[in-house]
RNA sequence: GGUGAUGUAGCUCAGACGGUUAGAGCGAUGGAUUCAUAACCCAUAGGUCGGCAGUUCGAUUCUGCCCAUCACCA
C-alpha cells in the first residue's frame, strides 16, 4: 500500500531573505518528497510564509507599506528562491489568510472548551511614545550586571547575563527612544504546565511512530525530558499565546484587542496551506491527514522538516495543540542542524552570509549546492558546514568527472555508429547495479535521511561504471574490424548504467535528470525501474554535455557579492523567538561584534573620558549629491536633530565614499556622524563633521561601509 | 556556571557492541591511457583515531579529568 504523507517545512519568516542557511532544510525535505514520489507514494509538500508579529508591523511601518504589502512581496520573493533551487512545493501559501485564521480560531476554541485557556495580567514595559507593548528585544538599556549599555531586554551579548527587561538600567525604547514605563495587561495562557498536557509530552516526545521510527532524533528526545523534567517535576509553563494590539495579526475571538502571539498561527500554516491546496484540488481528503479520527483510520503520516532552533515550538507546543484540539499530532519530525561555512558561522564581513538570490544572481547552478547539501547530509541534528573548496571538488569530481563523465564518453559512439539506436546490454555489469536497488541501501539511506550515505554508494557505483568502460575500451573497439556488435553492446551497457545512476541521484539532482530522461528519450523515471535496461532498438538523443565545473573565481564573485551587499542593507530589530532565521540573523551581529574586538586587540588604550570628547551622533542624510569635480566625494546634507531660530538647521558633510555608494540609495537613511568635528574648508565649502565607514585596512577586502542604527534610532541621537 | 554534542589521514567525512595490517572520496606523488570539458584507470605515500589518567591480557572504541568548537539551560 503506498504510504500518504503530508510533508512540511518549517514557514520562513516575511521579513529577510532566503540565505544558504535555510536552504539546507528546504533542500533536505524536497529530496526526501522526491524519494517518496519516486516510491509511489503520495506526498503532499506544503509550506507557507509566517507573515505575523512585531518585526513585520515595524519593519513595513519603516518601510512606509502595509503589512499586507509588505509580505505579498517577500511572499514572491521567497517563492522565487525556493523555485529556483528545486524545491517544489505542492503549494506555497501564508499564515495570513483566510485557512488559517479558521483553524486558529477553530483550535484556540477547542482548547478553551477543553480548560487549558487561562488568562491572568502581567506587567510589561509599554512604550508611551508609540502606545504599544514592547517585546523583550525591543527594550535596550543597561546590563544589570555588568552595566555594558545598549543591551536586549533579555540578555547581555557582553557578559551573557540573562534577565528580564525590566531589570534593564535605563531602559529605553528600540522603537521610539522612548523611557518605557511598566503597565499591565491581560494576556491568555495555554495551559502546558496543566498534567495531562505534560503526561502527554512525556509520552510523545519519546515515543516511536507506527513503524517503529522514533517521532524526534534521539538527541532531540532527550532534550526534551531535560526540558519536561523528571516524572514529578513540573518545569514546564504556561505558553503566553496573545499580544496586545497594536499587533499584525489575528485577533483573539471574544478578546477584543488582543490577538494571537505570532507562534501560535505558525505551525498552524501548515494546516492552512493544505486546506488551501485541497480547497482547489478536490481528490485531495484534508480531513484524512489533518483530524485525529480520519488520519487515523486513514494510516496518513504528517512529517514536518525544521531547524533544531525551533524544536522547542514543534515538539511541545505544536504537538499539545493539535492533541487536546483533537487534530492529528505528528509522525515523525525531522531536524537539521546549522549552516557554518568554512567552519565558521556565517559572516556578513566574509561575505559568507550567502543568500539565495544572490546565488542564482551569480549564474551558480542550484543543483551543485543540492549535491553538496545532499553529501552532508547524514539524518542527524549536527550542523552542516559548507567547505567551499569541498564543494568545488565534490562537484567537480563527482559529477562531471564520474557521473556526467559516463554518458559522454560512451554517447558519441551510439550516436555516429549506431545512429542513435542502442543494442543489448551486459547483464554481468548490470546485475551488480541491480543489486544494489534491490538490497536497499541507497533506499534506506534515502529514507532515513542519510543522503551522503546514499550518495557515497551512488559514487561507488560510478566507479564501476568507469572501470567498466576503461576495461573494455570502446575506443579500441571502434579501430577494430569485426567489433561492432561488442562496441554497441559496451556503449549500450555504459549507457544503461548511466541511467541508473541518473534515477538513483534524481532525488537530489532533479532538473539534471529531466534533462538525462529528454537526452535518453524515456519518461520521467521511478525507483522500481532504475536499473532495468533500455531495451535493445531504443534510440536516444544526441548528447549534450549535461554539468559545467564549478570555478572557485565563481565562487570567489559569489562571497563578493554578498559583502557589498553589506552596505545597502539595514540593521534590522527582532523578537527573540520570531523566527529561525531571525534568530539566525541576531547571531551573526554577535559574530561581527567579536570580529571587531579582536580587531581592535593590541592597540593602544585610552580611558572613557577620552572616547566620551567625541561627539556621534545619529544622523539623518537628508540630502546626497555628486559633487561637480571630486574623484571621491559626494555631500551630504544631515540632520542631526538641530535647531537655529525654531526653523531645523542642517550640516553639510563631505564624505569620501562616492566609489561605493550611489547618492540616490543614501537619502533618508540614518547613520553615525562625529558631530564636534572641527569644521573644514574645503574646495568645495565647508565640512562640518564626518560620517564613519568602515573598510579593511589592509587593502585586502574592498569596499567601503557606512554604519547603520538598529530601527528606532533617530536624528541627533547621541552614540556612546 | 550547568547539561549535551562534536574532535579519526593535507581537506571533507565513514567506521569500530574493545581484539590480528583503522577506511572512503578529494588532494599529493608515480605510472598507464586518449573514448570523454586533463576527465577516466592502476599504484604509492600520509593517521601516537584531541590530551592525560584509569579499567582490561589488550582501548582509538569503556570510565574519569582536561583542552577546543558548537548548542541548550540558568
Amino acid at each position: 500500500m503506498p504510504r500518504k504523507i503530508l510533508v512540511t517545512n518549517a514557514l520562513p519568516y516575511a521579513n529577510g531573505d532566503i540565505h544558504l542557511g535555510h536552504l539546507v532544510g528546504y533542500i533536505q525535505a524536497d529530496i526526501w518528497v522526491r524519494y517518496q514520489r519516486m516510491r509511489g507514494n503520495t506526498v503532499h509538500y506544503v509550506c507557507a510564509d509566517d507573515t505575523h508579529g512585531t518585526p513585520i508591523m515595524l519593519r513595513a511601518e519603516k518601510e512606509g507599506v502595509t503589512p499586507e504589502a509588505l509580505i505579498a512581496r517577500v511572499h514572491g520573493e521567497h517563492l522565487r528562491d525556493f523555485t529556483d533551487f528545486g524545491v517544489a512545493f505542492d503549494n506555497y501559501h501564508s499564515t495570513h489568510s483566510p485557512e488559517n485564521r479558521w483553524y486558529a480560531e477553530d483550535i484556540y476554541g477547542k482548547l478553551q472548551a477543553a480548560k487549558l485557556i487561562d488568562t491572568r495580567s502581567i506587567e510589561q514595559y509599554y512604550d508611551p511614545v508609540k502606545e504599544m507593548f514592547l517585546p523583550d528585544r525591543f527594550i535596550k538599556g543597561e546590563c544589570p550586571k555588568c552595566g555594558a549599555a545598549d543591551q536586549y531586554g533579555d540578555n547581555c551579548e557582553v557578559c551573557g547575563a540573562a534577565y528580564a527587561p525590566t531589570e534593564l538600567k535605563n531602559p529605553y525604547s528600540a522603537v521610539s527612544g522612548a523611557a518605557p514605563v511598566l503597565r499591565n495587561s491581560d494576556h491568555y495562557f495555554f495551559r502546558l504546565s496543566d498534567e495531562s498536557a505534560v503526561g502527554f509530552l512525556r509520552e510523545w516526545t519519546q515515543g516511536a511512530n507506527l513503524d517503529g521510527i522514533r517521532r524526534l532524533p534521539a538527541e532531540a528526545a532527550n532534550k526534551m525530558k531535560e526540558w519536561l523534567g523528571e516524572a514529578g517535576e513540573n518545569k514546564l509553563s504556561d505558553w503566553d499565546i496573545s499580544r496586545d494590539a497594536p499587533y499584525f495579526g489575528f485577533e483573539i475571538p471574544g478578546a477584543p484587542g488582543k490577538y494571537f502571539y505570532v507562534w501560535l498561527d505558525a505551525p498552524i500554516g501548515y494546516f492552512a496551506s493544505f486546506r488551501n491546496l485541497g480547497e482547489r484540488n478536490p481528490a485531495i481528503d484534508v480531513a484524512a491527514y489533518t483530524e485525529a479520527g480520519p488520519a487515523a483510520e486513514a494510516g496518513t503520516e504528517m512529517v514536518h522538516f525544521i531547524g533544531k532552533d525551533i524544536l522547542y515550538f514543534h515538539a511541545l507546543f505544536w504537538p499539545a495543540m493539535l492533541k487536546f484540539a483533537g487534530y492529528r499530532t505528528p509522525t515523525r519530525l525531522c531536524v537539521n542542524g546549522f549552516l557554518t561555512v568554512d567552519g565558521a558561522k556565517m559572516s556578513k564581513s566574509r561575505g559568507t552570509f550567502i543568500t539565495a538570490r544572490s546565488y542564482t544572481e551569480q549564474k551558480l547552478n542550484p543543483e551543485w549546492l543540492r549535491y553538496y547539501f545532499a553529501a552532508k547530509s547524514n539524518g542527524t541534528m549536527e550542523d552542516v558546514d559548507l567547505s567551499l573548496d569541498d564543494m568545488i571538488a565534490k562537484v567537480n569530481s563527482d559529477l562531471v568527472g564520474k557521473f556526467v563523465n559516463i554518458a559522454s564518453r560512451c554517447a558519441g559512439f551510439i550516436g555516429k555508429r549506431f545512429g542513435g539506436s542502442l543494442g543489448t546490454s551486459d547483464e554481468a555489469v548490470l546485475n551488480e547495479y541491480r543489486r544494489a536497488a534491490d538490497a536497499g541501501d541507497v533506499a534506506a539511506a534515502y529514507e532515513s535521511g542519510d543522503y551522503g550515505r546514499a550518495l557515497r554508494e551512488i559514487m561507488r557505483l560510478a566507479d564501476i561504471a568507469n572501470q567498466y568502460v576503461n576495461d573494455e575500451k570502446p575506443w579500441e573497439l571502434a579501430k577494430a574490424d569485426g567489433e561492432d556488435a561488442r562496441l554497441h553492446c559496451v556503449c549500450s551497457t555504459a549507457i544503461n548504467l548511466f541511467k541508473a545512476l541518473a534515477g538513483f541521484l534524481k532525488p537530489v539532482l532533479p532538473a539534471l535528470a529531466a534533462e538525462v530522461e529528454a537526452f535518453l528519450q524515456i519518461p520521467a523515471m521511478t525507483w522500481d525501474d532504475v536499473a532495468n535496461p533500455l531495451p535493445a532498438g531504443h534510440t536516444i538523443s544526441t548528447y549534450k554535455h549535461l554539468m559545467t565545473r564549478v570555478e572557485r573565481k565563481q565562487i570567489d564573485a559569489l562571497l563578493e557579492a554578498n559583502k557589498a551587499s553589506l552596505a545597502p542593507t539595514e540593521a534590522k530589530a527582532a523578537t527573540k523567538a520570531a523566527s529561525s532565521q531571525q534568530r539566525h540573523g541576531e547571531q551573526q551581529a554577535h559574530v561581527a561584534q567579536r570580529e571587531a574586538a579582536q580587531a581592535a586587540g593590541g592597540e593602544t588604550l585610552i580611558g572613557i573620558e577620552d572616547f566620551t570628547k567625541v561627539d556621534l551622533r545619529i544622523a539623518r542624510i537628508v540630502n546626497a549629491e555628486h559633487v561637480e569635480g571630486a574623484d571621491k566625494l559626494i555631500r551630504l546634507t544631515l540632520d542631526i536633530g538641530e535647531t537655529e531660530n525654531g526653523a531645523p538647521r542642517h550640516r553639510q558633510v563631505f564624505a569620501g565614499i562616492k566609489s561605493a555608494y550611489d547618492p540616490a540609495t543614501l537619502v533618508g537613511r540614518h547613520t553615525v556622524m562625529v558631530a564636534n568635528l572641527a569644521p573644514r574648508k574645503m574646495k568645495f565649502g565647508l565640512s562640518e563633521g564626518m560620517v564613519l565607514a568602515a573598510s579593511d585596512t589592509s587593502g585586502e577586502v574592498p569596499g567601503l561601509f557606512i554604519l547603520s542604527p538598529d530601527a528606532g534610532a533617530t536624528a541627533g541621537m547621541r552614540v556612546k
